[in-house]
DNA sequence: TCCCGTAGTTCGTAACTTATGAACTATAGA
DNA sequence: TCTATAGTTCATAAGTTACGAACTACGGGA
C-alpha cells in the first residue's frame, strides 16, 4: 500500500485547488472538513447530498482532495481520521477558499429557494 | 455553425467558474481579457505564457470560458470580441474571481522567484 | 461577380481522466 | 486464528481533452 501524499505548503498550486474543488461531491466532502471541530472518516461521506458514493470511489476522491494539498489524512488503526488543511492554504493565497467557500453557499441558498419556487407551482397546478 | 452560448447570471455555476479557471492557459486567457480596457480577438492568443497554442485548441478554450459564463464573445466581421463578465460574475459571486486572480498574481510571483534563486544556483556553481 | 486571405469552427482520432465493481491489504477484536 | 470493518488498488468502460485537417464565414480587391 502506497504511503500518503500531502504536498509541502510550497508545492500547492492554485490549478490543483480549482480542479479539486470544481467537482460536486469533493466540495461537498472539503465543506464538511473544514466546517468540522473535529477529524472525519472517510465512511462518513458514502453518503453525500443524497447520493450514495461507491467506496472506491470515495478513496479517489480523498486522495485528489490531499493531493491538491486541501486535506490532511491521518491511517489510525483500521480508519482514517481526515481534517481540512485551511489554515496553511490561506496562509499562501489569503481568501481563496474563503472566496469559493462562500460563493458555493451563495449557489445552495439559490438552488433551495429555486425548488421551493417550483414546489409552490406544482402545488398551485395541481389544486 | 453553431450559435454562440452565454448562459445568464443565474445558470452560471461555481464548479463551472472553477473547472474553466483550473486550467493554465484558460486563466491565462482570462487574466489577460479581465484586465484588458477593450474586447480582444482569439488569436491575440496563439501565444500565451511564451508556448503556441493550436487554433483549434484556442477555440474550445475560448468556448469553455464563454459557456462558464466567465467570457462574452461578439463576432464582428471575420473577428471575434472578447470581453471578460466581471462585474455580472461579481455580482452573482461576490469575491470569487478577486480571490483566484490574486492567488494566481501569488503563484506566478513564487515561481519567479524560485526560477531566479536555482539561476543564482547554476551560476554559482559554473563558476 | 469571383477569388483570395484571414478568423474562427468543426470533425475525427489519439491520449488522458474518471467512475466503479471486484479483489485486495491492514487492523481490531473475539 | 477467524471475522468484520475501513480503506486501497486494479481493470475496464465511459467520458473528456488536444490537435491536425478540412471546413464555414466574412471582407477586400480585380
Amino acid at each position: 500500500m502506497r504511503p500518503l501524499i500531502h504536498p509541502s505548503i510550497e508545492d500547492i498550486t492554485v490549478e490543483g485547488i480549482l480542479h479539486a474543488l470544481a467537482d460536486p461531491v469533493r466540495v461537498a466532502i472539503y465543506a464538511e472538513l473544514a466546517s468540522s471541530a473535529c477529524a472525519n472518516t472517510c465512511s462518513n461521506f458514502l453518503q453525500v447530498s443524497d447520493r450514495h458514493i461507491p467506496k472506491s470511489t470515495l478513496s479517489q476522491h480523498f486522495r485528489a482532495l490531499r493531493e491538491a494539498g486541501l486535506v490532511r489524512s491521518e491511517r489510525s488503526g483500521v480508519e482514517m481520521h481526515n481534517t481540512a488543511r485551511c489554515e496553511e492554504v490561506e496562509k499562501r493565497f489569503p481568501g481563496l477558499l474563503a472566496a469559493i467557500m462562500n460563493a458555493h453557499r451563495i449557489q445552495s441558498a439559490d438552488c433551495a429557494r429555486a425548488a421551493k419556487r417550483q414546489q409552490a407551482t406544482v402545488r398551485k397546478k395541481a389544486g
